[in-house]
DNA sequence: GTATTTTTATAATGATCGTTCTATATAAGA
DNA sequence: TCTTATATAGAACGATCATTATAAAAATAC
């Protein structure tokens, strides 16, 4: 990928993580990123387009970040897993997931194409739960603690959140041993 | 308040909400709420503080719901205020916590007014846990788990979200019973 | 019924938006 | 060296944005 192509996707994430999509304008990603308007719009065909591959890209960084850190158990894994998310919300999302964000920003359409994108993003964080053996309802409810920890952090302090966040993965480890 | 101000604050919520707050124009506000444009600027100073008062308004509704739903003992009151939770999901919820969409929406300033709003409105959901006798780590848990449940009824059916939500708060429910 | 307040419609402000066009400059490959 | 692809700056497009100004119409109060 072109190096000018790479600037504005690493900017345009920081930039529309921070302030939202509607609220940046393309002549800041490019300033930021210190590129011309039409180098822009020949690497991208619009503003959308843009938004959905610093979407793609995104997700491909935090879903290696995960399978980088599947255990031999599933149990070993849960936790690790836990502790990795807490690591990337400390690093990278104090400000809520930003593929809910742009769902909700661009929910006017359900048949947008980042809207269908970040529905199939998330049914891939449930899949990949499921693919560690954990059933459904199993798998549901950890990606409801992951969302709870990402979206807590937002107000709260992650210190804070990390103690509840573990200790709800540890209730339901117990829950589900005692079964 | 007079009627007007009324229909802008209940149209201004539906429409922020629906689509955000950078995304709707105060001209498509007015038009919904079938008001004129120098009315709004009567009764309000800006579109942020329309927006404001429109968190306000709704502040008060989330929270007189909950308090409706309060038990006599602890455990009894979160399996209630649980279901009730889903159900304000179920009606007004599908995309996300509008207090975080805002915090977000605003967040280029940490000064603002409305992000200062919203850390003041979560902190005062955590002080209504605290106050039916959770402990302060017991609180966190409770509010990752209703912020959970939110934030996953964002992609997923919420249905299935209510029973892994309930799931959790059982789990919990019984770690706290068996320390 | 008159006075006062509220609401209305319309237009102008200056700014920014995403996108397109033109034309020039730079760099790389043959 | 000639060609091709890529990057640049700058202007223009039509649209929309929040806000303010003006002045007439409607509703309300005394």
């Amino acid at each position: 990928m072109s190096k000018k192509k790479q600037d504005l996707i690493v900017h345009g994430e920081q930039l529309f993580y921070n302030h939202g999509f509607h609220a940046i304008g393309l002549k800041r990603v490019i300033k930021e990123a210190n590129v011309a308007l039409m180098t822009l719009y020949n690497h991208f065909d619009s503003k959308e387009d843009l938004i959905l591959e610093v979407l793609k890209n995104r997700e491909e960084k935090y879903f290696s970040m995960l399978k980088s850190h599947v255990r031999n158990s599933k149990i070993q894994s849960i936790y690790s897993l836990a502790d990795a998310h807490i690591d990337w919300i400390r690093k990278h999302n104090k400000n809520g997931c930003m593929f809910l964000r742009a769902k909700e920003e661009f929910s006017y359409n359900d048949d947008h194409e980042i809207v269908q994108y970040v529905n199939e993003h998330k049914r891939s964080l449930l899949a990949f739960f499921e693919e560690l053996d954990f059933n459904y309802s199993e798998a549901i409810q950890l990606v409801l603690l992951f969302e709870g920890a990402t979206a807590l952090s937002e107000t709260l302090n992650v210190d804070d959140v990390e103690i509840a966040f573990i200790h709800s993965i540890k209730s339901m480890d117990l829950h589900m041993r005692g079964e």
